[in-house]
RNA sequence: GGGCCCGUAGCUCAGAUGGUUAGAGCGCGGUCCUGAUAAGACCGAGGUCGAUAGUUCGAGUCUAUCCGGGCCCA
């Protein structure tokens, strides 16, 4: 028999009690297990474990799952490893934060050693929480045997990869403009500037001229276009910037090659005059005196002219160098730093030159800015740095050792001094700040080390085209531009805690050796330090010790100090997860189904992270993708609208979500309620409406079954015997069943579980509201005849149905039925939902214009209602009929289907069309053009979107009887349950009234004895022990008494 | 400054391919129904579908520009 069922569900108690059932069976173990249909392989996307699980990470976990859970069903075995990522710059904040640490040279001082050891105990602090959030919300993934990237196998794979990658040429030393603060002296991530802008800094705005060198120039168009010039004339490029101390390290001017320039004549005094160049766009709102135009020039026809720089290098003893191509490329980009003696600064073209603001002349300083040094590794660019590390200016300026920003004003003046300022002022705008200690951050060109990614760059993207991306317009959009927009990946960090970069450099001839395995470094090694080899941790210091010797000259080889980018590790993780060290190691893994994934998902923010870094090194390594499909989450924001962050203070807590509504509700708010692409407002209030929309609804449609099926003994059978049996509401509700089946199928199968979820939602709210609504008198009229049973059947395989589909939606919920309503009563069912098929739809049974039928009854009936509230007639008061107009002829057919149960519904006798012969009709027709409800004679007229309804009105003494009997039987009912009676109890009930009402009783005896189960209606005052009520019915006085028979 | 996404009722969201009167749930006011229901039904208030211009016989839907919000990058 089945278990009883409250009908006030907890769902966390419940949840709690199904996961002790999951671990005590192994059930996660078997649905990974079961299928025939070969691997279905995640990628685990791996959490830093050093701080507390948060919301997004539970809509990412539980996006994982769902489809993982789907795949199983369908006979997949779902590969589900975990993971943690455990290297990384948070990682070291947070350490640094603990000891109170500020810089790098405080991490030296404390000790690299000491330092790294906090940092990786620190990684796996939180890991329990992690562990217990994760198997409360239901993700199944392997955490027993999780990879870890700090792990020597782990390490050693990525320095597998980056030797392959080495050998291929793909990995160089090049220059990359890092925000860095002068004070901290080291480079922050993106992650920290953000952190730290301000809004509203101050800095100086300053018009610079350039004077065109017209003995050099190689723009013919120029002189064209100006043919009175001379090379005495003076003639100005103008350019603008906020950031004046880099001026002395300018060695080019970038214009917009479309765009048109003026060249401006402005009288100095009655001999003088000088002629300035600026964006023809620009002139107007630039320049504050009078001037004449002297000619127009396309900005491409000015590329090539040569200028005077405004400080000299070689003068004030700072080097020299030049962006040059590698050693063995012959094209390409110049993406190496060589030595230079001298240089001619020239103007160059680019297409992200802007006309909004500026000139239109850009300043150009490779060693400070991204995109400065994107155009000298594009044009082989001249690169002089004249900045230390501490942000002081070095050589022999008359501002030498000053801090940068303080150098501006000298530097102002000295352009002022010798006629080279057009105009200074001050610029409002934002600007970044270490979040540490508030010094500005300067963009810094630094050597780093690159992987050559846009070598492979259409590999790249052609790739990305194999993978299905959900929702579709990330894949072109946010991240195709994204991969065409690509540059070389630095992968270097100069940091301590994380992959240590396996490149050795020479001490003698400075070559540099890549190692790739323990084993090629053991043979490398010194001999020395080869005894230090032995259970070597791999992170730095120790490896550090290691020297080698360069296979070149022979020399001892150091390592170079950096550490790897942690989205490398990352981006290594379908092979690092494995430990693989050679090429038949990965086929192995192909062959095996271990690669590529057939499923990942994150947040929209890993477009440049995690989703980034896999198809950057699988296109490397293999030139394939790692991962087939994708769902791309948007952000969780807080209920109104903000990011949830920690300084903010608006985070929510999952557990108080997970103890309070429960997983289930919480899974189902986070697939149903938004789109899985966009950013959703959470809050608890929202999570709670799941709960009382849906899963109580479903949760009462279930007890209900169970109540009645236990006061029945109903034994689900096949069922085929009573197929001849079925009502139109069982084909319909069984149509609609198998409908769903189809739709949540195909949601499912194209990543899309929050349409599939909606569809759920919509049929449970129709099960509940119309077919169990409709159907209630079958089951509980006392006879055991084949329309009760199919009533039963109908409404089980509904259940049933809806336990399986949902089970990869809220696995905790569909257990319970499952166990409940299956397993309870065939022992040689499956143990668990979860390892059971997932439903497939029979599209026979599918009968289109059933449902639509159906769907014109709800419509029609929601007319009547309406007409009888508006008539003031109660539903328990029976009508002789309806008339009815259709939108459509064509759809009298339909109504015919459903006549009876409008009827029932609305509680008339008959359901008539309107007939257009009829004056009614016409007069009806006239007066609901402007009214949507109208009252023709006795006639209540209702209309909405076409469809018309007339109730008849008309009261008989016939009909005011059976509605008296409608009415006692509601009193006694209300009375039953107000005496706290069973549902099955069997009364007697004893009735004082007038004469009428006497009449009426003995009339409709029998219908009241079965609706109320009393076994007789006895006129006279109740005896002692009955529970009394004083009714009025139509105005009429009676005393009512129950008392239970025994 | 650039790219992408979003903008429909007080709130959360639906609204293929352009086509009757733009919908649902929650919340609010009212009426009703109920022997599964913590529910449900019906009515009402609440919308210039972010704005403007265009294409079209017809635009929430297509195009352009702009405004607002978010994210990423500068």
């Amino acid at each position: 028999m089945f278990n009883d069922v409250t009908s006030r569900a907890n769902f966390p108690d419940m949840e709690e009690g199904i996961l002790r059932f999951w671990k005590e069976n192994d059930i996660f173990l078997k649905s990974s297990q079961g299928g025939d249909k070969g691997k279905f392989m995640l990628f685990e996307g791996p959490p830093t474990a050093n701080g507390s699980p948060g919301m997004h990470h539970v809509l990412a976990r539980v996006f994982k799952d769902v489809i993982c859970r789907y795949k199983s069903m369908k006979g997949y075995q779902p590969y589900r490893k975990g993971g943690w990522d455990t290297h990384g710059l948070p990682v070291e904040l947070e350490v640094e934060k603990e000891l109170g640490l500020t810089s790098k040279k405080d991490i030296e001082d404390y000790g690299i050693e000491k330092f790294n050891q906090r940092c990786k105990e620190s990684v796996f602090r939180y890991v329990k929480e992690w562990e217990d959030l994760t198997n409360r919300i239901g993700y199944w993934i392997d955490m027993q045997n999780p990879y870890r990237t700090l792990d020597n196998s782990y390490i050693e794979t990525c320095w597998w990869i980056l030797k392959e990658l080495w050998d291929k040429g793909l990995v160089y030393k090049g220059m990359k403009a890092t925000p860095h603060c002068p004070r901290c002296e080291c480079s922050l991530s993106s992650h920290e500037v953000a952190q730290g802008y301000q809004e509203n800094t101050k800095d100086p705005s300053i018009f610079v001229k350039f004077q065109i060198d017209l003995k050099i120039t190689e723009a013919e168009s120029l002189k064209n276009t100006l043919p009175d010039v001379s090379e005495e004339t003076k003639i100005y490029l103008m350019a603008w910037t906020t950031t004046p101390w880099t001026l002395p390290a300018n060695t080019a001017l970038a214009i917009q090659p479309n765009a048109d320039y003026s060249i401006v004549k402005i009288n100095l005094d009655e001999s003088d005059s000088e002629f300035l160049v600026l964006a023809a766009d620009l002139v107007s709102k630039i320049l504050d005196v009078p001037y004449e135009l002297a000619g127009t020039i396309l900005g491409k026809d000015l590329i090539g002219v040569g200028y005077v720089k405004l400080f000299n290098p070689l003068d004030y003893g700072v080097s020299i160098q030049r962006f040059e191509r590698p050693k063995n490329q012959s094209e390409g980009e110049y993406s190496v730093l060589g030595p230079e003696t001298d240089f001619q600064p020239k103007v160059i073209g680019a297409d992200y030159v802007s006309l909004e603001d500026g000139t239109g002349i850009v300043h150009i300083a490779p060693a400070f800015g991204e995109e400065d040094i994107g155009l000298g590794r594009k044009h082989g660019l001249p690169f002089v740095q004249h900045v230390n590390l501490q942000g002081l200016i070095t050589g022999s300026y008359e501002f030498s050792g000053k801090f940068v920003k303080d150098a501006d004003p000298e530097i102002t003046k000295s352009l002022e001094e010798r006629n080279l300022l057009y105009r200074q002022g001050t610029y409002l705008h934002t600007y970044p700040f270490c979040w540490r200690c508030k010094s500005p951050l300067l963009y810094y060109a630094k050597e780093s080390w690159y992987i050559q990614t846009t070598a492979m760059k259409t590999n790249i993207i052609s790739n990305n085209d194999k993978i299905s991306w959900h929702p579709e317009h990330i894949k072109q959009g946010r991240f195709g531009d994204w991969l065409r927009g690509g540059v070389d990946w630095a992968i270097s960090r100069e940091r301590y805690w994380g992959t240590p970069l396996p490149i050795w450099q020479c001490d003698q001839c400075k070559s540099y050796t890549c190692v790739g395995s323990l084993s090629e470094l053991e043979q490398k090694a010194l001999l020395h330090h080869k005894k230090l080899l032995a259970d070597l941790d791999l992170h730095r210091p120790y490896i550090d010790e290691i020297a080698i010797t360069c296979s070149i000259c022979g020399g001892a080889s150091q390592r170079t100090p950096e550490v790897m980018d942690a989205w490398y590790d990352s981006g290594a993780m379908p092979y690092a997860q494995w430990h693989t060290i050679s090429k038949g190691q990965i086929q192995e893994l192909e062959e095996n189904k271990f690669f590529p994934a057939d499923y990942i998902c994150e947040a929209v923010d890993q477009t440049r992270g995690w989703f980034y870094s896999l198809l950057a090194l699988s296109t490397l390594l293999l030139d394939q993708p790692s991962y087939k499909n994708v769902i791309c989450l948007g952000l969780i924001l807080d209920e109104k609208g903000r990011k949830m962050s920690k300084s903010q203070g608006n985070v929510v807590d999952p557990w108080d979500i997970i103890n309070n509504q429960g997983a289930d509700a919480t899974r189902w708010y986070l697939f149903t309620a938004t789109q899985p692409g966009d950013s959703r407002r959470f809050s608890q209030r929202l999570v709670s409406d799941v709960i009382r929309r849906f899963l109580l609804t479903l949760w009462n449609v279930y007890s209900f079954f169970i109540t009645y099926a236990q006061i029945d003994q109903f034994r689900p059978s096949d069922g085929s015997n009573l197929q001849g049996h079925a009502t139109e509401l069982d084909r319909w509700i069984i149509s609609e069943l198998n409908a769903l089946v189809e739709q949540v199928d195909i949601s499912l199968d194209s990543y899309d579980p929050t349409n599939g979820g909606r569809r759920i939602q919509e049929f449970v709210d129709i099960l509940s509201n119309w077919y169990v609504r409709r159907s209630r008198r079958r089951f509980w009229r006392s006879d055991n005849d084949e329309n009760k049973l199919v009533a039963y059947e109908t409404l089980y395989t509904c259940l049933t149905t809806l336990s399986r589909l949902m089970a990869p939606f809220t696995p905790f919920l569909s257990e319970t039925m499952y166990q409940n309503l299956v397993v309870n009563i065939d022992k040689s069912a499956s143990e668990s939902v979860h390892l059971v098929e997932y439903p497939k739809a029979n599209l026979e049974v599918i009968d289109q214009s059933l449902m639509e039928a159906t769907r014109l009854a709800m419509k029609i009936s929601r007319l009547g209602r309406d007409a009888r509230s508006r008539a003031g007639k109660k539903v328990r008061l029976p009508l002789s009929r309806v008339l009815v107009n259709p939108r459509e002829e064509s759809e009298v057919h339909y109504i015919k289907d459903i006549a009876t149960q409008v009827m029932e519904e609305l509680n008339v006798k008959e359901l008539v069309f309107l007939d257009k012969e009829d004056p009614l009709y016409h007069r009806i027709l006239d007066q609901t053009k402007e009214n949507r409800s109208t009252r023709i004679d006795e006639f209540q007229i209702v209309t909405d979107g076409g469809y018309t309804i007339a109730l008849d009105t008309t009261m008989t003494d016939d009909l005011m009887k059976e509605g008296v009997a409608r009415e006692l039987v509601h009193r006694i009912q209300n009375m039953r349950k107000n005496a706290g009676f069973l549902v099955t109890q069997q009364i007697k009930v004893f009735y004082k009234g007038d004469k009428n009402l006497e009449k009426t009783m003995e009339e409709y005896e029998d219908y009241i004895n079965s609706e109320t189960l009393s076994l007789n209606l006895i006129e006279s005052n109740p005896v002692d022990g009955a529970y009394v009520e004083s009714q009025t019915i139509e105005g009429v006085d009676i005393v009512l008494g129950v008392l239970r028979s025994s």
